[in-house]
DNA sequence: ATTGTTCATAAGTGGATCTTATCGCAGCAA
DNA sequence: TTGCTGCGATAAGATCCACTTATGAACAAT
């Protein structure tokens, strides 16, 4: 009765995923008849129907779909054993799957890759940029071992840790350079140009401006803080960037930069992973490399403060 | 590499908890070499050992402890899978294994099954008695379902539902019945007859009392409310007992009964199971169940007021 | 040295799981 | 209708995996 197999559970999950019989058992690399023999076992040990096989198209059943979830949680966990068993006898090596948002990423990422691949030649970093959300997502799916985002996450299932804060600084047209320094006040009647939604600086930035989310479409968006800059040097409006872009962004830009009076608006990068990860002890070690480049890419390091403590 | 079987995993389980191959393979319902040759085959997948074969005993290396630890889980998340199923399939039927804390089973617990069985005759009610700490653990194990303790217990993995709260009374001699009702300083200067060490009425009396949690020898312990109860009875101190004892244990003894003025101390119970229980939605039912039983168990129902609010 | 205990190894068997080939059914077009 | 197509189920045979019993090897206790 209670003898479900591994092997069950993968090809459950594959077919979940794929609803066809035939691309499922391609997934897995076994022949069409391998998968329905043993999807057909596993309904007959649970006594259940897991899918409805239509005409057309294969569905989960409601009891499908929420055995799928549970399914997914175990085979997550399982593939973790074999990272920990690979971690436990050679250390840091082979594949470390690390997210990083886009306002980090470009100004961070050359010396975290030079620095980690120097400490341990025989790391194989793969590395991925989009917004929080996704990485968050990918986190729980197994799909990413880490991430720096910017905190706080709040998601129970991930350790945070906090490696450094930075302020925001105002970029204007380099006409605008001597004229005072807007407070957030003023800055809410310049045009104000901000990334896209989703991203967590967007949010930030508004948040600073006591902006509603969803503010009056002044403003513009833009797909990275780069063209953000280059917008503001065709004189089109005003934007914020964090310290760390500034080398890279206004090296070659017609802008001034403004650092605002305090209140100063700032973010706390940090790193986060599962509670769970096999990695949890290295990834503590990495999060040291990468506050280490966060410090020193920076151009005045008086400028940052210790992050405050995070759990 | 990474075909890993849920065989393996329980193998590797028994053999962590035995550390015997012989004693690990008859737990299995297997020869001992079939064990064996899976630990070994397990091994080799992981590229690591799991087991010190000493000369007159095995232990687990440092990753296998951590390793088990993970394993018993997957196991745990694994077998919630089949009572999911069932659940699923033919409801709230079948074995149901509940824990209750001492100082509430002898009470409320033949309401209970009364009202349990009757509404479904088909459930197999498997009930245990024993202190909070070993109630919570058996539920992270898997080996109960649920459990009526007084909250709050406050582990993240379990979801707590409150049912009702309760007084504390003062039993005293006959003699004493004329006397005043003591308020908690003056309750510091009697003998004070409590439960031993682990269980939570205990603790909860003494901190009513404003005493530390290892007060001075001169209060005796006993093993259950009714010895007690019977201790009062003859002369040697006085003693708390939670309002539902009352009918019961006051039955036979020559002892009376005393309330507090406020602030009354009282108690929380509730009920308590894995988050990730197959039965949670069934559970529920069987909490308003038991709240039902609380109520109707106590002598007046005026003297209940509704459980507070809990996650 | 001998004996007993314990885990590993060996050889053979049976069942589980894979493959390829084929069937049956539904939808669709002529 | 008839034939075609896509998809999942079924069938038959080959292969592999896990089990059994029997035995070996290491070590401790006597």
């Amino acid at each position: 009765m209670n003898n479900l197999t591994l092997r069950q559970l993968r090809y459950f999950a594959a077919l979940a995923r794929q609803r066809h019989f035939g691309r499922a058992a391609d997934v897995c690399a076994i022949s069409q008849p391998a998968l329905s023999m043993q999807i057909r076992e596993l309904e007959g040990s649970l006594g259940t129907e897991l899918f409805e096989r239509g005409a057309r198209q294969v569905r989960l059943t409601g009891f499908g779909e929420e055995f799928a979830r549970r399914v997914q949680d175990i085979l997550r966990s399982v593939d973790e054993l074999g990272d920990l068993a690979r971690v436990s006898r050679d250390g840091l090596v082979g594949r470390l799957r690390i997210g990083v948002i886009p306002t980090v990423a470009p100004y961070l990422l050359p010396s975290i890759i030079a620095r980690l691949t120097e400490m341990n030649p025989d790391l194989d970093l793969h590395l991925r940029e989009t917004i929080t959300t996704k990485l968050v997502q990918e986190l729980d799916e197994g799909k990413l071992d880490a991430a720096i985002v910017a905190l706080p996450v709040s998601e129970p299932a991930l350790t945070e840790v906090a490696l450094f804060s930075e302020e925001f600084v105002l970029v204007r047209p380099l006409a605008d350079s001597n004229k005072p320094v807007p407070d957030r006040e003023g800055l809410r009647e310049m045009r104000l140009l901000l990334l896209e939604e989703g991203h967590c600086f967007r949010d930030q930035a508004l948040s600073f401006c006591n902006l509603a989310a969803t503010p009056p479409r002044e403003l513009l968006d833009g797909s990275s803080l780069s063209t953000l800059v280059q917008m503001v040097g065709a004189g089109i409006g005003v934007t914020l960037i964090p310290e760390m872009a500034v080398p890279v962004e206004t090296r070659s830009a017609a802008v001034s930069i403004a650092r605002f009076r305090p209140p100063h608006p700032t973010r706390t990068i940090g790193m986060v992973w599962r509670r769970s990860s096999p990695f949890a002890r290295q990834l503590a070690q990495v999060a040291e490399v990468v506050r280490g480049a966060g410090m020193a890419g920076l151009r005045g390091p008086e400028r940052f403060r210790p992050a405050p403590e995070t759990a």
